[in-house]
DNA sequence: TCTGGGGTCCTAGGACCC
DNA sequence: TCTGGGGTCCTAGGACCC
């Protein structure tokens, strides 16, 4: 048996283990840039704040009913992940972190009482990070994905067993099938599959033949038959790819490639942080889609490096050379970025008979500036390139201290009760939590 | 004014090999 | 007029996921 463990509204629910005061309001987190909606408390769902929803659209609604709305804080939701999957580590080893809020685990050694464990598994979590978790069970990873929808209705924990896979699926709409997307739940419904189990009445044949060996997987686990295995986790990534929108338009090629540089630059780092290269690399920059009034401009650039590298000037080196192939003044530009690929472990780099560089002098320096940067912050120490005009930077007007993360961030509180009887917040309050109910505990990990 | 970011897997078809 | 059989590797594009 599997289980799939997903954190409720997992953004907004971090946000809310530093602010107790919003437990019960409509909260919100945004995208990059401030851009969409990718985040909703029960409460903002339920007043119609609808996913991906471009903020600026949705004003008056957040205005009306005081929808309390943050940006994006990646290192507190990194960070309270990270605690997350090693609390459900502690009790099932065998795990598969999916996502930044979603882990399968494998159960086979637990065959008894599965739902004891289930509720074990998410008082623990809830006790020891503050985050909410469904979690379903069943023989397969599709059928726990499906049985953790279902969990979301009940009260948080759900168990399919081998006879009640026929039941559960009867309800269950096939657009919701972990793997059925927009376009095979468009052709399904077209011959009126409307239903999990109407999908596995079909014979074999026929899905093999339309949706191919995933569709038939797919088919296969509805049905109980396990073909997805647990994955191994922290395998290398097999692309790495940092874009930006920019905070707002850009004309100039020297803005564009200071931008570029930092995303360059970033990607270096990540290949560096999982000991790999990259053999080649992407360029892509773009004017704004939603802007019809502005010619549009989409190009992009592909380079294969002479020899695969994780050096930061060696990939900011070449992006540049991509950037001077497409860049042409004339349009607005709303973002830029960089996928590098071929990605192969750094010890086993294929080097070129006429361009090396001085490996072992290079790795000495980057790791160096790594290790400072790891200590004093990010992009403290930097190339020239990545420039001092930030005039590209993101917006992010709503964002959250890094409680978790930083020093001078961390939340401060008077454990003596005051007048109202609850305790005083008397660092990083915020206007409304200067607070707490004496009820809300805090459980550090 | 304002619309995110980061990944994986599969398939068909071309180019090549013996 | 007639032109085999079996295979691998690579790539672009589609579809999906969070």
């Amino acid at each position: 048996m599997f289980a799939l463990v997903d954190c409720n509204s997992f953004y907004v629910s971090c946000e809310r283990v530093f602010r107790p005061d919003l437990k019960k309001s409509p909260v919100v987190v945004l995208s990059n840039n401030d851009g969409c909606i990718i985040s909703r408390s029960d409460e903002a769902k339920a007043i119609g704040i609808p996913m991906g929803a471009p903020l600026f659209k949705i004003k008056d609604l957040i205005k009306e009913h005081n929808v309390a709305v943050f940006s994006s804080n990646y290192a507190l939701y990194g960070d309270l992940s990270d605690r997350v999957m090693k609390t459900l580590a502690s009790v099932v080893p065998d795990i598969e972190i999916y996502s930044i809020d979603e882990a399968f685990l494998d159960l086979n050694d637990y065959e008894d009482n599965l739902e004891e464990l289930g509720h074990s598994l998410r008082n623990k979590v809830k006790q020891y990070t503050g985050i909410p978790v469904g979690i379903g069970i069943a023989p397969t990873k599709t059928l726990a994905k499906l049985a953790n929808r279902i969990a979301k209705k009940n009260n948080g924990i759900s168990v399919i067993y081998p006879d009640t896979i026929t039941e559960v699926l009867k309800n269950f709409p096939i657009e919701d099938v972990w793997g059925i997307g927009r376009r095979i739940s468009v052709h399904l419904k077209n011959r009126n599959i409307d239903t999990a189990e109407e999908f596995t009445q079909q014979p074999e044949e026929w899905i093999r033949k339309q949706f191919g060996i995933t569709g038939l997987r797919i088919y296969r686990e509805l049905k109980g038959i396990p073909c997805i295995e647990l994955e191994e986790t922290g395998l290398d990534k097999k692309s790495i790819c940092t874009t930006r929108s920019f905070g707002k338009l850009q004309t100039d090629y020297a803005s564009v490639l200071e931008a570029l540089s930092n995303h360059a630059a970033s990607c270096a780092e990540k290949l560096r942080r999982q000991h790999c290269c990259a053999g080649s690399m992407y360029v892509f920059i773009q004017t704004n889609r939603f802007r019809k009034q502005d010619e549009q401009y989409r190009p992009a650039f592909f380079i294969k490096l002479p020899e695969a590298s994780n050096n930061t000037g060696t990939i900011i080196q070449y992006a540049e050379q991509a950037l001077k192939q497409i860049f042409k003044t004339g349009y607005k530009y709303n973002k830029c970025g960089i996928t590098v690929m071929d990605i192969v472990p750094e010890n086993v780099v294929q080097l070129n008979c006429f361009e090396s560089k001085p490996r072992d002098k290079w790795h000495a320096l980057e790791e160096t500036i790594d290790k400072l940067n790891l200590k004093m912050g990010k992009k403290t120490l930097r190339h020239a390139i990545e420039g001092f005009k930030n005039d590209w930077k993101l917006r992010n007007e709503n964002m959250s201290p890094n409680y978790t993360t930083k020093w001078n961030e961390i939340l401060e509180i008077d454990l003596r009760l005051n007048a109202n009887h609850k305790f005083q917040i008397t660092k990083n309050k915020s206007q409304n939590s200067k607070e707490i109910p004496i009820s809300h505990k805090f459980y550090p990990s």
